[in-house]
DNA sequence: GCTGAACCGGAGGGTGCCTCCGCTCGACCG
DNA sequence: CGGTCGAGCGGAGGCACCCTCCGGTTCAGC
């Protein structure tokens, strides 16, 4: 399907990109909140023009995060490769949670995606972040690291308040350290 | 100091009161960000007048709940009395946690209230409840059932955490239960 | 080069935030 | 009870943002 359509005219692949490049600078800066006329005032582009390539603010996020995700996936490769099974989950989950925290506001679009059954722009984000909780979630279980009844969405979702609560107090707060603690201890089976 | 202050103008007052009263309907449905316009139109007042009684957002929001307050209280008061010590930290953390979901995006200016050295509106709310969750959090200790090691601090900011979950997913989501569950295993001494 | 379809960008309507200022009306005094 | 004066009112207005629509422009294939 995709592959009958004709390519994008050159003008129109350049602002697209440029448009995602800007995006993602303001975006890192202001959280996911920052001003869409902004972003397209930097791009030298008008309104209408980011609106077409991007009908809704999700549609842009999920564009950024895509190219961003690339991160993520060599972070869990380094972790499967290098860390102990017995921290493996710990230091995924550390990473997942620093991955969402990058962009402020982003954890609460995350979790109603990781809900929806319909999917959306940050639906597949989501996915691919959930199946690698999943296979190291089993890992930590044949290990006997990990409590059986915990489920990986469920440790998306903490991963998630995490990042919520470290991006929502005054930057250096270490009001999420306790929090991360007690989850640690209610997810884990050896402490 | 306010005890020399003559009264409000009668017609001040009603104003005043009539905007709280609008902005607790409009909160409740709309979350905090509910337009602060639509509150004084509501209330058949001017945003100006609106604007005096209650320089910014937060301080109307915090007039709100004071009112709302009270229940708080009763809730504590009533747990204290009749749930058994061993549950009682668990049942004044869910109150706490219903009560912070009461006001959608109330628990962002929460915990930044719960954080910032100088007295902020919400400032004396989050006192409140923190120290009723030291009283029970020393009494949960005492029976031995809380980890030496936790603090009301941190158990505020998981109350928190868990409203932000469970008003952040569409309604009737469950995700948040199993949050809960790993949080309540993790502070508790007995599982 | 020519042509038409794809694409551009900005004007504009709607909403919300917040401030400022001329007028009103309630409180108190004589 | 009537007058005065200042607290209080409310709406106009400046600014930012969201998003849409459409007349003009530019690219791509012939």
């Amino acid at each position: 399907m995709a592959s009958t359509e004709r390519p994008m005219r050159a003008d129109a692949r350049k602002n697209r990109d440029l448009l995602v490049a800007v995006a993602r600078q303001h975006v890192r800066r202001q959280g996911i909140t920052t001003s869409l006329e902004a972003i397209a005032r930097d791009a030298g582009v008008g309104p209408g023009t980011l609106y077409r390539h991007f009908p809704d603010r999700e549609s842009l996020l999920a564009e950024v995060l895509r190219i961003e995700n690339d991160e993520l996936a060599a972070a869990r490769d380094r972790v499967a490769r290098e860390v102990d099974v017995a921290d493996r989950l710990d230091a995924w989950l550390s990473e997942v949670e620093r991955h969402i925290a990058t962009y402020r506001g982003l954890s609460g679009p995350l979790v109603g995606a990781l809900e929806d059954a319909e999917p959306t722009p940050l639906g597949s984000v989501c996915a691919e972040m959930l199946v690698a909780t999943e296979q190291f979630l089993a890992d930590a279980r044949r290990a006997g690291v990990a409590r059986a009844d915990v489920t990986a969405h469920d440790l998306l979702g903490c991963a998630a308040m995490l990042a919520w609560l470290g991006s929502t107090c005054p930057a250096g707060s270490r009001q999420a350290d306790g929090a991360r603690d007690i989850l640690r201890r209610g997810y884990r089976a050896d402490r």
